[in-house]
DNA sequence: AGCGTTCTCCCATAAAGCTAGAAATATCGA
DNA sequence: TCGATATTTCTAGCTTTATGGGAGAACGCT
């Protein structure tokens, strides 16, 4: 995963209202959850979760499914999996750390090169 | 980590420049690195630089050591944990599905209750 | 104190996001 | 085809974010 894609994946996850879509849709399971339940259960205007849903679906953090006239989410754990992937690969541990951490050490100290 | 904390968060880093900001930070180790060295790397105007980093250091992603006249940045590697282990909780797993997973299977059927 | 260095804060502007009401669309059953 | 249900799209207003120029503040050196 490239950093402009791990990024585009946090900021759809970095609202409170479709981390909420998100997480109910995990708690949902393999089921999945219809647009309405979601409505429902948060709250919000229908066209508001749309678009939220909309930006989930965008960045392939959730599917969709159409059953008769209700659309059933689904969270795509494999997306997910990426992203936490990138962020311990690359954001987290220690081991991340690139031969810059030496350049590093010794070039904080000066001004200019 | 609450649910509107772990928003936060994401939203913060939800953004490729301070994505990139991160991943040096990272990157730099333990030594941390200096913002006019962030600076040079990521070739952006310092106010610019110095909002984004504001915005990491005001979730606790990243925190400063002054040296003198320069800011070094470190990455708080335990706040990234906290937020790893709630995507990996909450988001990730099917091991997240509760009791829900089974009404929903039932309730998606069918309109009102 | 004066000076250079480094960085932040104030300000403005342009762009994007959030919210939601109302109209439009998709789908199925009668 | 008509109607009911479920959801999206259009539209609009308000808020927030991103960006960067320039002034100002923190710091150490002489």
């Amino acid at each position: 995963m490239k950093l402009d894609d791990a990024a585009a994946h946090l900021e759809a996850l970095g609202n409170p209202t479709r981390l909420k879509i998100y997480r109910a849709l995990i708690r949902a399971g393999g089921a999945g959850l219809a647009v309405g339940r979601l409505q429902e259960k948060l709250k919000i205007a229908p066209s508001t979760l749309s678009h939220h849903i909309k930006a989930l679906v965008v960045v392939g953090l959730v599917t969709q499914v159409r059953d008769a006239t209700t659309l059933i989410c689904h969270a795509n754990y494999e997306v997910m999996r990426e992203l936490v992937g990138f962020l311990v690969a690359e954001c987290c541990t220690e081991s991340a750390e690139t031969a810059d951490a030496k350049i590093n050490a010794k070039t904080n100290a000066k001004t200019a090169a």
